[in-house]
RNA sequence: GGGGCCGUAGCUCAAUCGGUUAGAGUACCAGACUGUCGAUCUGGAUGUUGCGGGUUCGAGUCCCGUCGGCCUCGCCA
């Protein structure tokens, strides 16, 4: 038990605090001791104070201040005073003042930390997993989570200014097999049947607007079994919402608000909105995604026509082939070497691209392997389409549209970054809207929803629904911000006859949409207002707003890629007991 | 499921063409030191080179397998 009970934490002493008494706990930062004079900087979350032990003030607690390591707790009781004249230290904000140690507590020892806590060197991922605490323990880690919690503020704040209510939905749901995979969890009552952890509580936000609750909105966990990458987490975050009686305006409106307070109150940044917007069509056909990266320029041209008259065979066929042809300008880059340009064939090659044409720039021309093959007309209208000037590099894919769009796109964010275009303090939001409602699914031979089920299709595309599905426009927007897709939503359909008739689309039948969906058909026959809302990824917003790459910076206590927590050691076996209350057994490994 | 990178002292890394006793910085331990703030100085201890097998006179190094971490394609309505 202590006695000593703080009065003040380690970042709070200023000069104007000298002569006080006060007593600080925390960590044992450093320890620099001289011997005669020991000092120490003690650490908590608030931050450093510079605590001095000194003999010819307090001989035992000096005499117990050698025994102090790093990471031992501790608990001291002191007088604050200024530093002498030329010892205060400018980068510490208590640097001021430092503590004369009168009485020391010594409240727990540490071992030796697998790694230093304050170490700038950087720690593998491994490690910092296993010992999830200590790396939690580090000031930049701490900064991170409070970050993350005052953006969480800002955003609750601004939805109960707005009226949106907090309200819980399920964890223990049902598995809807469309989109991600579903984790699954046996029910012990209902032997033989799971539930499905949350994707997005998307069909219970809806109900709630069937329920009258007309602003929704909650800070919530949802779950995908797919593979990992550094933007994406088994189980992330997500700041959903849903309103009634709304359009698309209402809720990108609503969005921008919430988006400017959050920026304001966190990082002292003014946004301008409306927020820029850019058609689905517009974002495939000039960045080749849509999530593009507005920072900076490099759009896509097509020369399908210009290919197809030339004389290279390549180009011939791909065009005749109903394929494209599409490049893109590397501006300044004439200077790249052949080996260069080999690293950024082998780069789209990843994406399908079998091949990357490429023509360098100069004052006569086009040069290249292949700029015999262009008569003086087709590379002069080359160099028109995209505005080249001399030392410019063009490059070509020429495939199937999704090829193309693909490798166009990562090969304009690769060379971008190359080349430093990608600014990390400049926030280029935009809005992404008119997304096609299906897309055919070849391999399945059907169409499937883009977004999801429930988007309702553009009023004036009801009449071609069924005739010419691919055309209809769905009601649906994806907010970008730097080539990040930071949420996405849609106004949903309300009315059940449509419901019906976007699910035989789909080609889901009758029983089929009943025994997935029944609930939400059977509630948009009561009185369903017009709604709709939008999810944005809590984590891929607070690690853009801190600069970081990996949403893992940003999550307390993350996965690793094969989805395992390193700390905790989970996921595990289970007893064989646990197994037979649930009625399951395990298949034999293969 | 595919492709790639990595694994050596507590930590971060080095170790030439496969060569004999595997090093450095830091952390750690001990001693010295009364104004440091990455304290300094002197000394010390520290290794299943992820694991298993193979090739070789000889393997940290080459080969095969395996485990783990990371990146990426597919996947993510």
């Amino acid at each position: 038990m202590t006695d000593l009970k703080r009065t003040h934490t380690c970042g709070q002493l200023r000069k104007s605090d000298a002569g006080s008494e006060v007593v600080l706990s925390g960590w044992v930062d450093t320890r620099r001791d001289h011997g005669g004079v020991i000092f120490i900087d003690l650490r908590d979350r608030y931050g450093k104070s510079q605590i001095v032990f000194n003999p010819e003030r307090n001989h035992e607690a000096h005499e117990r201040a050698s025994n102090l390591r790093s990471e031992y707790v501790i608990a001291v009781k002191g007088k604050v005073s200024e530093r002498p004249d030329g010892m205060t230290n400018p980068d510490m904000s208590t640097g001021e003042i430092e503590v004369y140690v009168e009485t020391l507590e010594l409240l727990n020892t540490s071992e030796t930390t697998p790694f230093e806590i304050t170490a700038d060197t950087e720690v593998s991922t491994e490690l910092r997993l296993k010992y999830r605490y200590l790396d939690l323990r580090r000031p930049v880690m701490q900064k991170n989570m409070m970050f993350r919690h005052k953006v969480c503020q800002v955003a609750r704040r601004y939805f109960d200014r707005n009226e949106f209510v907090d309200i819980e939905t399920p964890i223990l749901t049902k598995s809807t097999p469309e989109g991600a995979r579903d984790y699954l969890v046996p029910s012990r009552i209902n032997r033989g049947q799971f539930y499905a952890l949350p994707q997005s509580p998307q069909l219970f936000k809806q109900l709630l607007m069937v329920s009258g609750m007309d602003r929704y909105y909650q800070i919530v966990k949802c779950f995908r079994d797919e593979d990992l990458r550094a933007q994406r987490q088994p189980e992330f975050t997500q700041l959903d919402l849903e309103m009634s009686f709304v359009n698309e305006e209402d809720i990108m409106t609503i969005i921008e608000g919430l988006v400017v307070a959050i920026f304001k109150e966190t990082v002292g940044r003014e946004l301008h909105t409306p927020f820029e917007r850019t058609s689905y069509r517009d974002a495939m056909d000039r960045y080749g995604c849509d999530a593009p990266d507005l920072r900076f320029d490099m759009t896509i041209h097509e020369i399908t026509d210009i290919g197809e008259k030339s004389d290279f065979k390549v180009f011939q066929s791909v065009a005749k082939s109903g394929g494209q042809i599409r490049g893109i300008n590397a501006s300044g880059c004439a200077t790249f070497s052949r080996k260069e340009i080999d690293e950024f064939t082998s780069f789209v090659n990843q994406f399908g691209a079998k091949g990357l044409a490429w023509f360098k720039v100069d004052d006569n021309g086009l040069t290249s392997q292949i700029a015999k093959f262009f008569s003086a007309e087709l590379q002069a209208e080359i160099i028109e389409r995209f505005n080249a000037r001399p030392g410019d590099l063009l490059l070509f894919v020429a495939d199937k549209e999704s090829v193309v769009s693909q490798s166009l796109s990562q090969l304009r964010l690769n060379i971008a970054k190359q080349r430093g275009l990608m600014k990390d303090d400049e926030f280029h939001f935009s809005w992404v809207v008119d997304f096609p409602l299906l897309e055919y699914n070849e391999e399945a031979g059907r169409y499937d929803s883009l977004h999801h089920p429930f988007t309702s299709p553009h009023h004036e595309d009801f009449a071609i629904l069924e005739e010419k599905p691919l055309d209809v426009r769905a009601r649906a927007y994806d907010l970008v911000l730097n080539g990040i897709e930071l949420g996405g939503g849609s106004i949903r359909i309300h009315r059940a006859d449509i419901q019906k008739r976007i699910f035989s689309l789909l080609n889901i039948d009758e029983a089929t949409a009943q025994k997935r969906f029944g609930f939400l058909l059977e509630a948009l026959k009561y009185g369903a207002p017009p709604h709709g809302g939008i999810a944005l990824g809590l984590d891929r917003m607070v690690t853009l707003l801190l600069k970081l790459d990996d949403i893992r910076e940003v999550i307390a206590f993350p996965k690793t890629q094969k989805a395992t927590c390193l700390m905790a050691d989970a996921p595990s076996e289970v007893d064989g007991n646990q197994l037979k209350e649930l009625g399951l057994t395990l298949l034999k490994p293969e």
